[in-house]
DNA sequence: GTCTATAGCTGGATAGAC
DNA sequence: GTCTATCCAGCTATAGAC
């Protein structure tokens, strides 16, 4: 059974508006009439609003991870593949003009016992979480290291995720272009090395 | 001219249902139900709902740092108070029930061309900046350090606002926790000593 | 300044024809 | 499966009495 053409449709003008306008501003109208459907159609391939925004952020995950691996396809040095994990954040909010991430921009929305919308977005934060600790444990970090290995995961992810707020924040790529040097920064110690510190 | 009673109990209102429900999903008649006023006197304090939403940013970034202030009043040594930041958005994230940061959330639901929002909101962050570049300006760093005294500023703050955010998604305060460990190791650098690093 | 009544619209969702 | 017509509850905001 293939994937139905309006489904398809549908699922693609709710997650732009979704991800432009936020979910709660986003009306059933305004999707079907965007989507040139009709509002029978919609309820039977989402029984409700809140189905299309499970389908929305799950298809979403699943396309952010695409785009990831295409992004970094042509370059094999694991910390350079690392740092441009914090080009390719840049690049989407470019691209976007900066809306922030659309994960994050959701759980903004979602009433706290909404337990079904943080399970999904948790599940895409653990999965670049698990990407950072992989490329990581690929690299030949220099002894002594500042941070921990598992601590240095922690400093990555929570500045990248700070970083692309901020950007969001300011409408501006600065946050995220520091954030890069920062966690390089944080790779390349060498503790003797003359730096300079004011 | 005093405060008008009418006027306080509104902002109130609206400001604890804001953040723990959303500003799209506040409704007038909910803030005056809960208010116990009639809609014309809100009308006449606040001209529309957008006015409403200006006032609770404004109000909260004054009581948010007064809190700062009072959390922090009992503590001298700058690198401990610069490390119980992250205590009190900690406390606050606790309090609230990880509801995430205030200000952050309301940019999440603003359409982009919000500039007003959006202003406000950065007006807090950069309050932050600052505070934390005040405070690391009285630390005694060691030479040489990782980062640099800037980098160092936005390195804290990326972090902080990451682990805020991360907390809200995974209702834990745990990532604040690590953040501030992160921070004791950045501001405590003793490039030769012995650190576990693996 | 505070009140009630109501306008004018849009929200999500359902029913039933084809 | 796709369509149109429609329900009812909710929204922001205004008018006008007191």
């Amino acid at each position: 059974m293939r994937e139905s053409a309006t489904r398809t449709k549908i699922l693609d003008v709710a997650s732009r508006l979704f991800y432009e306008q936020g979910y709660n501003s986003t009306g059933i109208n305004q999707i079907i009439a965007e989507a040139d459907i009709a509002r029978g159609s919609l309820y039977n391939h989402f029984p409700s609003k809140r189905d299309l925004l499970t389908a929305y952020i799950q298809q979403s995950e699943d396309l952010w991870f695409a785009e990831l691996d295409k992004f970094l396809e042509s370059i094999n040095d694991p910390k350079l593949r690392l740092l441009a994990l914090f080009d390719f954040r840049a690049e989407k909010q470019l691209r976007s003009n900066f809306g922030g991430c659309q994960f994050t921009k959701i759980i903004a929305e979602m009433p706290k016992d909404d337990l079904n919308a943080f399970e999904l977005v948790r599940h895409q934060k653990e999965r670049i979480k698990n990407y950072i600790k992989d490329l990581l444990q690929q690299i030949d970090l220099k002894q002594p290291q500042v941070l921990s290995t598992n601590m240095l995961i922690d400093a990555l992810f929570l500045i990248m995720e700070g970083a692309t707020s901020s950007a969001s924040v300011y409408k501006h790529v600065e946050a995220i272009r520091t954030a890069k040097q920062i966690a390089n920064e944080l790779l390349d110690i060498e503790p003797v090395s003359q730096r300079s510190s004011l």
